[in-house]
DNA sequence: CTGAAGTTTCAGAGTTTTCTGAAACTTCCC
DNA sequence: GGGAAGTTTCAGAAAACTCTGAAACTTCAG
């Protein structure tokens, strides 16, 4: 483990590179990708040793990544050590990930905006911003709600809408011929 | 424009908190939630006094929100100097957004990936990783080409169809079997 | 061309974040 | 309980990032 390969070392040099833009550190990023792409789990002396990372770094990193529910823990039998791996299943990781980054990005501000909506404005220049606050809060209540409706669907009814890209609109401009005749409203 | 009120100060200081878990600085953060609530178009200079920025860092802040395309330039007549809106659709916003994220956070990876599949693996792990990375890069081309998809369709399709949630779970159902009888593959 | 009004740049100071390594802690076996 | 193996914590060093303010630049009117 100690000598990674050309390969190996530019996926892990790039996820540290992306880390920051992705919100975790350089050291997580790498830790990740070390771990996504190891055949076997890993314990935290190997990923120290191979990215020459001082112990305790790693022990965050870990912790974080676990935090984030990126990677999950195993034991060996006869090991008391604590191995890592990174689920495979892409779609579980994209879940993963939609679901921690929402937590992290989005429910703060949707909260401080219904907060911010009880207010009873006391100005034309807050009534104003409230009204604009209103808007952003809409839409993310919309997608955010959305999303979860999604979520919900299971992976071949999700894969097939993929699939169909944009001809979901033909489909969809059927449906309301049928529901609601021409001229019907919305 | 010199004090700001209990709610506009609250939502400036949340996206200036945010901020860095957007991919923004803290000044970039407010100075955008100042010009989303503005109920006219700010200049620099207003900018730089009601937060209490330097000049030079409000030029910054005011670049870098130009080049995510969230605020746009316009000119009053009669007065030279720039002042800055932000664009009130919601759905535009979240478009912007999402497209500028797309190009920051996923094509780097997106492109290192298919360089990386370009390789041939000298080795077991090297052929491991290479198939992880694989699945990444299919998993990453499938959301990019709905989500270009998805962005091609009309407001209101889009409106309908999140409207329409996980119902249209039952829609595609139904499709499946006019299209393909039952027992058909995929 | 000149200078006033406005904007941008950037070196360096200030602040925040990350990383190390040693110490403290935990767990498990004998 | 004692101690070996392993993990976590955390103070302070190092690195990265942000911000200021003065100087350079641009634009425009006269």
């Amino acid at each position: 483990m100690s000598k990674l390969s050309p390969l190996v070392s530019s996926f892990v040099g790039h996820f540290g590179e992306m880390g920051s833009r992705w919100g975790v550190n350089r050291t997580v990023g790498q830790i990740y990708a070390l771990i996504f792409v190891s055949p076997e789990p890993v314990n935290a002396e190997q990923i120290a040793e191979a990215l020459d990372f001082s112990r305790g770094n790693v022990s965050m990193g870990l912790k974080e990544l676990q935090a984030w529910r990126l990677v999950t823990l195993r034991h060996l039998p006869g090991d008391r050590r604590e191995y890592f791996q990174a689920p495979q299943d892409a779609w579980e990781i994209f879940q993963t990930l939609a679901e921690e980054r929402r937590r992290r990005e989005i429910e703060p501000t949707l909260s401080m905006l219904r907060n911010a909506l009880l207010e009873t404005p006391s100005t034309e220049a807050d009534r104003i911003a409230l009204e604009r606050m209103r808007g952003m809060h809409d839409l993310i209540e919309l997608m955010t709600s959305w999303f979860d409706d999604v979520q919900r669907l299971d992976r071949q009814t999700l894969a097939q809408l993929m699939k169909m890209g944009a001809k979901v609109q033909r489909l969809l401009a059927f449906t309301g011929k049928v529901k609601a005749p021409a001229g019907a409203k919305e």
